[in-house]
DNA sequence: GGCATTTGGCAAGGTCTCTTACGAAATTTG
DNA sequence: CAAATTTCGTAAGAGACCTTGCCAAATGCC
């Protein structure tokens, strides 16, 4: 048992430095070997042994030359997209998405398919035809898959592989029922609760772009949020960081007047698309139904409706005090339904409320341009990091 | 403008190497070149020439012979404690602490003074006497002292040299009082949240050690909390991470018109020493003059003060519910003068609070076991961590 | 068409590390 | 008290990697 601490000798140094060209030929794309070499800070000739040694396990091509506004041309290198392939899989509430993405990250195939039945046997074999149709599709065998992503509601317990927390997903609170995911796609798989994922789609290709500390907050039929620290993913102690359904908001104790509400916890029984409808009918809308129809009503001046808004927003500004005082983020990025489609009437007054409730500057607050997608970005940019990883070592390993 | 991402030379492994050897010094203590080989993962003659280059630099030395039970003996090596010093001082609401520790961590002189004025220029004569007093005591000069570590209440602004949400320290949040305290010490210095510090001494050397994310929750005149993720302080975007004093808690309504009813639902307004006379007072006592006084009538059986610990566990444990449905933490530690002080009269009722407030699994709440000393602790083990990375820069560049 | 510029490739040299092997030192055993 | 044994420390040899420097090739500009 070595701790290993930080040394190395000098056969790691080239694994070291080979991973550090491929990872510079995603970021910076078709590439030439001078451009790598001041990339990574190796010489010419480091880089091109690299290079050649990546191309014999076939993660590396040339792809043509580049004419430079002088000089002899320039041999352009790229990661070969087809070294490996993420299959993303968002579980969601009414819909199960799938996309297959190459190692490059472009997506090849996708399918939106309505969530049938939710038990775990029909589940699974729904989500194994529809990799199949979607590996099919792209002209590639099943076997090809380097890492499957799974994006689900509630908290994996890798312990004794339950899912918790995840009401809406009967029969997956078993021991060992996720561990039956592994039959959709023969290849290696990760589950993710499906709000952090959505964070990690945000950090991605959204709005946390080049963000250090910033959390995605999910206002919908639920709450939840997904937080990233120095740009990585933070779950926790036990996978359960970010569930502020549990955020102890609101008037009065809802744990003490309604035992029900103690299961869904105060913030999401008083903020979530259900909270929202109850505080219209209290305020005496009594046939309010949804969420969205009390945000219409709102924005047509509707006064019952503009004052329940006007309670959500206070809910939400008192939510994101709370975490602005434990985390003090850069940003807070609102998504989920109500947090899209009620935006822009919540946006603006909870932007203005929050620097009356925290200590020194409120986080910036934007409401989500990735939509429904964030949480399937998100598994298949976690899938494309781990995946560039396993075909490294895969080959690395084997050379 | 190169990323250098995980890209290394041969003689940046060198330096890995040698600044492993030296951290396994540390940890292990007095060692032969046989078990840092074995530590590090590094074969004898590299271990040897590391040793031989830190000797040569003043930062290494031996320490005799250690007979095993059969066989040569072992010559033994220890990274010199006199090769650095870490002046940690303490800037307290009553008290100023200052320790200076070698860099073995041992502590060689400690004085602690009453608080004089708190005006920038007093304090910053009576810290440069006290600090001249110790170096004197322990024998070296003012110019030895690698490094310095302040701990203070507040907020320090780094671009500004302004310290924040300090009201005790009067004059210190104009632009560049801080940066004042460079004259107290020639050496390079670290200004770092007096709760902050006190999480990484209890993460150190307290009962944080080993976990991985937990917090320092301190309940005095003030509130505060430090976070530790992954075995590193967290800062947050602003340094304002955990300042749980402005977290919605409680019966007030801080969004109300007024300015002054605005924190009385914070979490400091209602939880602090302050808040526990004020709850008192409100239930009837109203002769009540401190949160002492409140226990000590508790612990004798007066119902009124016992109703008012009761108001105090509520409001503790809701904070401590809005931190776990935030972090999810292994641990949370109890400090400060009324976490201390009155922990054997919380603690109980807070674990049995807490369970029916949180997702799934509460976490560990314990009172702290270095009570006063815990920032001062922690002001030495962030100086000694910087300390030893600052020696081995001079010494190894040099060579 | 010549020249400057840039890229690609190669060779030589240096640095770091590891392995192997041997001598030195200390303890136990006969 | 000497031999055997075990362990430590170091030297030599070898392998791997990186860097510097040089030359050829290719392109654009004058």
């Amino acid at each position: 048992m070595t701790t290993q601490q930080t040394a190395s000798t000098t056969s790691m140094l080239r694994v070291m430095n080979e991973r550090a060209v491929f990872g510079e030929l995603f970021r910076l794309g078709p590439v030439s070997r001078p451009e790598l070499a001041q990339a990574t800070g190796l010489s010419k000739p480091t880089v091109g042994g690299a290079l050649a040694n990546l191309g014999r396990a076939g993660l590396v091509r040339e792809v043509g030359l580049r004419a430079g506004p002088a000089g002899r041309s320039a041999l352009l290198y790229e990661a070969r997209p087809e070294a490996g392939w993420v299959l993303a899989v968002d579980i969601g509430r009414s819909f199960v998405r799938l996309v297959l993405a190459n190692l490059a990250g472009e997506i090849v195939a996708r399918i939106d398919d309505p969530s049938g039945s939710r038990s775990p046997t029909d589940l699974l074999a729904q989500l194994t035809d529809l990799a199949d149709r979607l590996t099919a599709e792209a002209g590639i065998a099943r076997a090809d898959v380097t890492l499957t992503v799974f994006g689900t509601p509630g908290i994996h317990d890798k312990e004794t592989g339950a899912l918790h927390l995840a009401p809406n997903l009967p029969g997956w609170d078993l021991p060992g029922a996720v561990d039956r995911l592994s039959m959709v796609s023969p290849s290696p798989y990760l589950v993710e609760n499906d709000t952090d994922l959505a964070a990690v789609g945000e950090a991605t290709y959204g709005l946390g772009l080049g963000v250090a500390h910033f959390a995605y907050v999910s206002i919908g039929t639920g709450t939840g949020m997904g937080i990233v620290i120095d740009g990585k993913l933070y779950r926790g102690a036990r996978g359960c960081a970010g569930e502020i359904s549990y955020l102890p908001i609101g008037e009065g104790d809802p744990l003490q007047e309604d035992p029900a509400a103690a299961r869904r916890g105060m913030f999401e029984t008083v903020a979530s698309a259900d909270g929202i409808v109850a505080a219209a009918r209290r305020l005496g809308w009594t046939e309010a139904t949804s969420a969205k129809q009390v945000f219409d009503a709102a924005r047509a001046g509707e006064p019952l409706a503009r004052r329940a808004v006007e309670v959500e927003v206070n809910h939400v500004a008192h939510a994101l005090a709370a975490v602005t005082a434990v985390l003090d983020l850069e940003l807070i990025v609102l998504g989920g339904g109500v947090g899209v489609q009620g935006g822009d009437l919540l946006l603006g007054p909870v932007q203005d409320r929050l620097p009356h409730l925290v200590a020194l500057q409120p986080p910036r607050i934007e409401v989500s341009t990735l939509g429904a997608d964030a949480v399937l970005m998100g598994a298949v940019s976690v899938g494309l990091t781990a995946a560039r990883d396993l075909v490294l070592d895969r080959t690395v390993v084997a050379s």
